[in-house]
DNA sequence: CCTATTTAAGACATTGATGTCCTAATTATA
DNA sequence: TATAATTAGGACATCAATGTCTTAAATAGG
């Protein structure tokens, strides 16, 4: 089992790749889907769900492609991941029971609370920004 | 996306069922199932790789069941899940690159490691010992 | 020894996530 | 205006996780 989903660890890449891309152009599907070894068609529609989410903003036609559509130090991976897959990461029970809280806690609600907490925390601290600077600097790399 | 499947979660509820338990006696699939509200089949068969792991030793036959094979104390969190779903549990990089370590990295490596240890150490030091006795102290509760 | 009870194990079904394909709409450029 | 490039979106396929069912093996107790 892993934190996220793989929709979400595609959408990540992406957002990564269009962030740390030198100049400000739109870049296509294709081209990030090959340079990840990604599928096209399911990138795209990842894709198109953060471009609804007001993350991207996408252009048609010859020479379009997707950008940011605000500043990378405005977007978070919080943001990211929850438009991928919803908003109920780092706030479920980890023994999945649905009414457990701090009225009714299951055995390790007090345990996963905090670490969930931490989680939910460098998620929405952690910008794009931040991670493209780092990216480009160190020459870290996006795919295998 | 969760952090465990829904394997480990039935699995890990089981074992705080048995350890929770006031008497010794063995414990039948049957009542976890009923009293959780887990599939009975389903629930079985995850018990059965606990069984195999060395976590449980079950007895077949009339007023057979499931009972811990060592001590509580001696039975961790991650002993639990990593029986159920495999070993590489906290060990997966974030985005899912195969090759991802301290030699290539990927942007999230340095964050997401910590974080990742974290919660390793955390499932590693958490023994059903523990959370059985803060369960049966305060009511805590195994199903919804 | 017989019967009811219970786990073991494998076959099969269902579901949700992932992946593929086709068509429509949009846009730059010749 | 025509063409090629590109995202949008839906239909469909595949796969792994989850869930169901059936039979076999073992055991306690009458």
């Amino acid at each position: 089992m892993a934190l996220i989903s793989k929709s979400s660890e595609y959408g990540l890449r992406a957002a990564l790749y269009i962030a740390a891309r030198p100049d400000e152009a739109h870049v296509s599907v294709r081209e990030m889907s090959a340079q990840m070894d990604i599928s096209f068609h399911f990138l795209t529609k990842i894709l198109q769900r953060m471009t609804r989410a007001g993350l991207l903003a996408s252009t048609r036609g010859a020479k379009g492609g997707l950008a940011l559509a605000k500043p990378a130090a405005k977007i978070t991976l919080l943001d990211i991941v929850r438009s991928v897959e919803g908003d109920d990461l780092f706030r479920e029970c980890i023994l999945g029971l649905a009414g457990c809280g701090e009225k009714r806690p299951c055995p390790l609600h007090r345990y996963w609370g905090k670490e969930r907490a931490r989680l939910e925390k460098l998620f929405r601290k952690m910008t794009l920004a931040r991670l493209a600077r780092e990216t480009a600097r160190d020459g870290l790399r996006l795919a295998d």
